[in-house]
DNA sequence: TTGTACGCGTTATCAA
DNA sequence: TTGATAACGCGTACAA
């Protein structure tokens, strides 16, 4: 195979231009066409020509543009993970395993964030649309109905985490309800009867309300009586907001012997308090988390915790998404994945 | 030429087809590059015209295609950022922070996971390339200068965190034998002369073994020889691999009364190594990390940490990079930000 | 098996 | 101030 090249194109010894199919297609003598087929497989190209295709490409470095191949196959390779914040571990571990999910399927991930702001919810239904992301896994807090559906764009969405009431919208997530049933009724059998709950929001339509609807009634299923005084809200899931709260049930002064938080995080930062107020856990105050994080394995102590099967989560979320994508008049689905609890020592 | 279409409603009119430039402009009666100067501002628009323009967008429910205007604009408006894992919070906490910066410069991010495989290495380089992303954040681990240099493409990149020496690219990073260093001077000032050191990597160019060089200077300048004993290298940078060493280190029966830990992770698998055999922190062992992620605060007791200014490296690289963007032939910037000791409990 | 010509939706250039 | 036209780089229907 001799390496004569017949015509020298000028135009890249010019200025350093672009090198596209065609600068490929002249340097092997075929059409743009045939540069094509040899990348995508689409048709069947000689095995001589093939060669030389593939030698012009390595010789001229070339790789193809994705805006062009974007355009041309209304298609970006792209997915979009709108959640509230990367740096809160339980989102930390769904975007790794996302992107590893997504990678294996041939899409890359772009992550949003919203941190709790409605009009960043929506500007991610917004400001996604048309031809930059393929679809969108979102994570919402607190986003209403109607808002949800006057917003929502032509872009594929599964929702994650908290479910919209009555949208038409494909859905992966938890029975809350009865996973924090369950959490209280592990305390509930430890023997535990003055139960806190640390961690309902106010005003969301989301998770919140429904695992303070699971505490409430595993409580009563054991014939305790709901003690208001024993529940707080958080205005966010982060350490410092367990850690007030627990502050705050202590000063309070009310009897407690056990605490249900809606998140590990709160679950740790109110570890944090009744280490530093001299409580033993569990011995005076028993603790159960949720959501699994790596970080309450190594708690002091490790962390008793319930959570729902995270793999199940970004598999389904995933496998929904580019579904839909694949298909936007597919039926809707709504995919509830199984919940466990892991039982350490904080219990 | 010979089916030259002019303007055919009737086409467009049958099916639901994508609403783009010349609809809107059918619809306001102007010409598509009305449209498109209303959208950009791009050139003076009358403001009668420009209600029009603006009405028949909202009309339409009009949103432009990024494909397409990034093929035209040859940018894509998103940044790539390559990292080992998400799931390790000090990365998750740099892709909260870089999201969050590089949303108020108008870009969004691509989080690309290497998980510590060479050949993820390599294909961040190759697989970003050409119009996918408009430039690349990466924080490698332990790729050589040669593979680097052979193997980027023409897509601007900076480097974070890990050096790669003689490299002709943009770096941002901390000094790490300064901050080793300090840490182990930190140390040494609390009286500890028996200090272990977790987390060295062998066969990697990056910050391990400078850490290590740090580590080894403090003790030579405070007359302290140095015990091979007292090291103990890591596969990884997780809880699980400092549990692990601190284990090892005990179990060695070696003497010691503080540990540095290349990582906050790091050490706070070895604090919970330490608390499981009844050790106290820092009666018994002094421990001190490197990173000041949130968890620390957490840990009992909380931790000591090294910890560069994590602002000024987000800002930094986003600011090295967009310059960079605007200007492929800048001149080769290396950063170095400060770092400082938060001083808690854990020492 | 290969080549030609067109269009994906947008914006820059040139002309009016 | 506005419009017609070309081109960004690619994939594909149609022709050979």
């Amino acid at each position: 195979m001799s390496h004569h090249r017949w015509k020298d194109d000028s135009v890249r010894s010019s200025r350093p231009s672009q090198i596209g199919v065609r600068e490929v297609a002249n340097l092997a003598r075929v059409s743009p066409t045939t540069v094509s087929n040899v990348l995508s497989g689409n048709r069947p190209v000689s095995a001589t020509t093939r060669e030389r295709v593939r030698w012009a490409i390595e010789e001229l470095d070339y790789r193809p543009n994705h805006s062009a191949r974007n355009l041309r196959l209304q298609r970006s390779g792209i997915i979009a993970l709108a959640l509230p914040e990367v740096r809160v571990p339980y989102f930390a571990e769904l975007v790794h395993d996302l992107v590893r999910a997504a990678r294996d399927r041939g899409y890359r991930v772009l992550v949003e964030q919203t941190e709790g702001r409605t009009e960043s919810e929506h500007a991610v239904m917004h400001g996604l649309d048309r031809g930059m992301v393929d679809g969108i896994i979102f994570s919402p807090l607190g986003i209403t109905r109607e808002t949800f559906e006057r917003r929502r764009g032509s872009t594929p969405i599964v929702l994650l985490g908290e479910r919209i009431l009555g949208a038409d919208v494909d859905y992966v997530g938890t029975d809350n309800v009865a996973a924090a049933a369950d959490a209280t009724a592990h305390l509930i059998a430890r023997g535990r009867r003055r139960i806190a709950a640390i961690g309902d929001q106010r005003g969301t339509g989301g998770t919140g309300p429904q695992r303070t609807r699971g505490y409430r009634r595993a409580l009563r299923r054991a014939g305790i009586p709901y003690d208001a005084r024993l529940t707080v809200r958080t205005a966010t899931y982060h350490h410092s907001d367990g850690a007030e709260a627990m502050a705050e049930l202590l000063d309070r002064g009310v009897e407690l012997d056990a605490v249900y938080c809606y998140t590990d995080l709160l679950a740790i930062g109110a570890m944090h308090t009744l280490r530093s107020r001299g409580l033993r856990i569990p011995d005076d105050v028993a603790v159960i988390g949720t959501d699994d994080i790596d970080e309450g394995r190594y708690a002091a102590p490790p962390l008793t915790t319930v959570t729902p099967d995270k793999a199940a989560i970004t598999t389904s979320a995933l496998d929904l998404l580019i579904r839909r994508i694949a298909d936007p008049e597919a039926p809707v689905r709504q995919v509830l994945v199984p919940h466990t609890i892991e039982v350490r020592d904080s219990t």
